[in-house]
RNA sequence: GGUGGGAUGGCGGAGUGGCCUAACGCGCCUGCCUUGAAAGCAGGUUUCCUCACGGAAUCCUGGGUUCAAAUCCCAGUCCCACCGCCA
């Protein structure tokens, strides 16, 4: 939530912000009117009340002095005032709560340092790391889809099955690997000075209100026991679409001291999202499922240091791809592209070399989003009510709050199965990983099981 | 799931209808005093409205009773204890 003294000073600031993010159809002139209306209605109903809370002490002296009758002419005042009290104040709730609706749908300002452009093709290369010293690929790099079928590692039919579509089972090596991945970048990132949390699953929509998901977007999150279009409660759960929301809710409504910050956690989290309007998109495939595993960085620091921690965040999430050795770049995300409680966002995007996309490397293959890094300023902060307190004199003041998907593991594994996939079909295990494969160096496959692979030929 | 107890400021903790503008203690900040420090003294230490003066709100949350609620009633949340059930 931005600062509404901002939207009152700063109205065509705020205005600009909105048109760099494409968003059409807010009518901030309509904001400004409520919040002024509210404003002098508040004046009202202040004034009223104290013209109350004199009444109500004279009623007190006056009883105790024995003077009933002009207690009961006070009384009769503060009967009035009452009814005056709860009109004026009826239509003043009202008024807060349509500001406050309006300002929790307002996204972030854009940083002055990000690009501004209309959408995806209007980022910013930053920097592309990996790609002077490129291993050597087969001929024609077989799609980790195809491939994951081959070495019967990931199964798509029959988590059909048991599940839906969008979701996959990972078997033998592959569920290995979706292991080994976790925990090398939780060791990765606990040499950065992280502290591991394990958060709750569902997450109240409180949580999902304080980092941004609602209420603007509660057609991509799956609720627990009830449909998403319904109206909801405050504690209502949902199930968790990145560990960005518990971990950064964690510490909802309490002051830190100067002393807890910088405060660096990282969660390793099953996410959930139900990709509304992305049905007939990439139906093949792990790159986009309805569940997905995540390693998220999640940082709290202070208001002047945060610009400074979003390019560290960006080191420490790519550090995972560097000791990989995947190839990547950096992207700076334009002001169109932005996510609504961002001010400031890098995409890292590995190389994924088995299909062919429109937007690629001269080496051909795709790109595919593996980590996002934001800086949120106080937007999370204000919404989550996360605060510190500078000197212990001082007011406490809202926190920054950044994070980055310390690299989304299924997708690293689709780069990984691309990438160091060998001629004859296996894929070599990067250095780094074999430790966590025990001591595995060559991704080999199975065995097909059941009578359908005999049927195709796969098995006699 | 059941029964009982609890939730008060930065912290500890009092307060069972009007003197609560929340005692008392601790911490922290500013000022006075001091060569400096300690002690002592004074003020301050939440949010909102107002250019300001000032005002309003705030004792877990939401309703209610009352002229008046930290205090009484109802509902909920969380914490503690014990019982039951169960990985």
């Amino acid at each position: 939530m931005i600062d509404r003294q901002l939207l009152r000073d700063e109205p065509e600031r705020v205005r600009d912000a909105l048109a760099a993010r494409n968003m059409e159809g807010v009518d901030i002139d309509r904001v400004l009117d409520v919040y002024d209306e509210w404003r002098s209605l508040k004046a009202e109903g202040d004034d009223l009340r104290h013209e109350r809370n004199e009444v109500s002490q004279k009623i007190g002296q006056l009883k105790q002095e024995g003077k009933d009758e002009e207690a009961q002419e006070a009384i009769d005042r503060s009967g009035e005032l009452k009814t005056e009290l709860q009109e004026l104040e009826a239509r003043a709730d009202e008024l807060e709560a349509e500001l406050d609706d309006a300002l929790m749908e307002l996204p972030n300002l854009p940083h002055e340092s990000v690009p501004v452009g209309a959408d995806e093709a209007d980022n910013e290369e930053v920097r592309r790391v990996g790609f002077d010293d490129l291993r050597e690929l087969p001929d024609e790099v077989t799609p980790h889809y195809d491939l994951g079928e081959e070495l019967d590692i990931i199964d798509e039919g029959r988590a059909a099955k048991t599940t839906g579509s969008g979701f996959y089972f990972l078997k033998g090596e592959g569920a290995m690997l979706e292991h080994a991945l976790v925990q090398f970048m939780l060791d990765v990132h606990r040499e950065q000075e992280y502290v591991d949390l394990f958060p709750p699953i569902p997450v109240k929509t409180t949580s999902m209100e304080g980092t941004g998901q609602l209420p603007k977007f509660a057609e991509d999150a799956y609720r627990i026991g009830g449909s998403e279009t319904e109206n909801y409660e405050d504690d209502d759960l949902w199930l968790c679409p990145t560990a960005e929301v518990p971990v950064t809710n964690m510490y909802r409504d309490e002051i830190l001291l100067k002393d807890d910050l910088p405060l660096k956690h990282q969660a390793y989290t099953p996410n959930f999202r139900r990709e509304a309007g992305e049905h007939g998109t990439e139906t093949r495939g792990i790159v986009r499922v309805h569940q997905f595993n995540k390693v998220e960085l999640v940082n709290f620091v202070e208001p002047e240091e945060s610009y400074d921690r979003l390019e560290a965040l960006v080191d420490e999430a790519a550090e995972v791809l560097d000791r990989l050795g995947l190839p990547y770049r950096v992207l700076s995300l334009c002001t169109g592209d932005l996510t609504f409680a961002s001010a400031k966002t890098y995409d890292l995007e590995v190389w994924a070399p088995g299909t062919e996309s429109d937007d690629a490397p001269e080496q051909g293959g795709r790109w595919l989003e593996v980590s996002s890094a934001s800086n949120f300023e106080d937007f999370q902060a204000r919404r989550a009510g996360l605060r510190y307190r500078p000197e212990r004199h001082e007011s406490a003041e809202y926190l920054h709050t950044l994070n980055a998907s310390g690299t989304a593991v299924g997708r690293v594994m689709v780069a990984l199965l691309e990438y160091y996939q060998n001629e004859d079909g296996t894929v070599d295990v990067p250095e780094p990983l074999r430790p966590y494969m025990g001591g595995r160096e060559v991704i080999e496959g199975h065995e097909p099981v059941g009578e359908a692979a005999v049927g195709a030929g796969k098995k006699d």
